[in-house]
DNA sequence: TACTCTCTTGACAGTTTCTTGACATTTAGA
DNA sequence: TCTAAATGTCAAGAAACTGTCAAGAGAGTA
């Protein structure tokens, strides 16, 4: 079931860790402050839900959204008053939850686009490998973003000057030259290229 | 339904007015400022429900239940979109819908904005660095005050033109002289900045 | 009115990015 | 194997963008 949720909740662009025994992560969260929000199970090993509740609420002002089985009106008014910042009673649809956190955090999460090892945010211009931010230039985001956004099949140079904000005039060895700088910066060697391939005498492809 | 609902609330302290027509509640919160929630249905005579929620949310920033028979997530991504700060899918015990309301109602509705070391108090016009106040300009709040709600967003000069109280006919090149000064008072390097990021091409970004 | 504060803008310097030609290397096909 | 065409890459210069300053306009106040 984490497991899952887990899984549901990468696809919407959450970084997401989870714990199997409620000491783990109790421990992790005063380790490390970045967590944006916890999403309790009452039902738990070794410890009781409400009481985990509290206990993170005395190290941190994280929000926290209760998953449950319990559904009944009475855990409901006790999640909420040891201050619960949400209660989903289960079985509800993972979307719910997503609609929750975002809720709580009062930002939906911005639509992220995978394409194999590379999670790309569209609205904020960043394409993340294994966690690290790649630093593209303008241009070089948006060629990457069009060949990852017609991924497996090939985009001319044509294409790619007119796809992006590159001038009309612009010759197609420039693309060339941009292309060198992406595959450089995401690691991929022009030789033997696992993402970008050359296409000769047609143009580029990103390969999944 | 609205009876008994109401009914019900009575019971728990509420002083509660129960409208048929939408019109007559939009009129009433327009005349009346002391209603401290709103609890909706969608299932409305003469206007579409979250047509109503909308209008409300123009008028006036009072917190809206949804009450709905409505439950599918599609319903509720919509009411959420539109600024519901809850959604209780009948059929529900009304004793939920006490909870839910007593839990928005104890979330302090002028929350100050803390982002990374600041404190923005919105309903003052004030921010905060290290308990001393900054002392910026309205359109220096107003900017700063964007990229902070727009947090790890990049935000263009245009954007932050139209969201600020800037002259639309403002050139870009002065949103650069605000933020430079801006940055000038928070004690950002533009070289090497720890808060205010520029995008290079596109625009600025605070990050936390 | 004079004074102050804020906003806007152009100017200039400094920086980053883009473009291009040059040269090396690779590819397809004769 | 050889050749012409295409691609990879480099580095220099052009172009675009940003940071900042200072002057002047405009609004508000004593």
């Amino acid at each position: 079931m984490q497991e899952l949720i887990g899984e549901y909740l990468k696809e919407f662009g959450f970084i997401c860790n989870a714990f199997a025994h409620p000491k783990d992560a109790i421990e992790e969260l005063e380790k490390n402050g970045s967590y944006s929000i916890v999403i309790l199970d009452l039902m738990l090993p070794d410890m009781d839900g409400f009481d985990v509740l509290k206990k993170i609420k005395n190290i941190s002002s994280i929000p926290i959204i209760i998953s449950s089985a319990r559904g009944d009106i009475g855990n409901k008014i006790h999640g909420f008053d040891l201050g619960a910042d949400d209660y989903l009673a289960k079985p509800y649809e993972p979307r719910e939850l997503v609609l929750r956190i975002e809720h709580i955090l009062k930002k939906p999460q911005d639509a992220k686009i995978r394409a194999g090892e590379f999670l790309i945010d569209k609205a904020n211009r960043e394409v993340l490998l294994d966690g690290y931010a790649i630093d593209f230039t303008k241009i070089e985001f948006e060629i990457f973003l069009f060949l990852v956004e017609n991924i497996n099949k090939i985009s001319s140079r044509e294409q790619i000057i007119n796809a992006t904000s590159l001038d009309e005039n612009t010759k197609n060895r420039t693309v060339d030259t941009h292309i060198s700088n992406i595959r450089n910066k995401i690691g991929d060697d022009s030789k033997e290229p696992l993402f970008i391939k050359s296409v000769w005498g047609i143009g580029y492809k990103f390969v999944s």
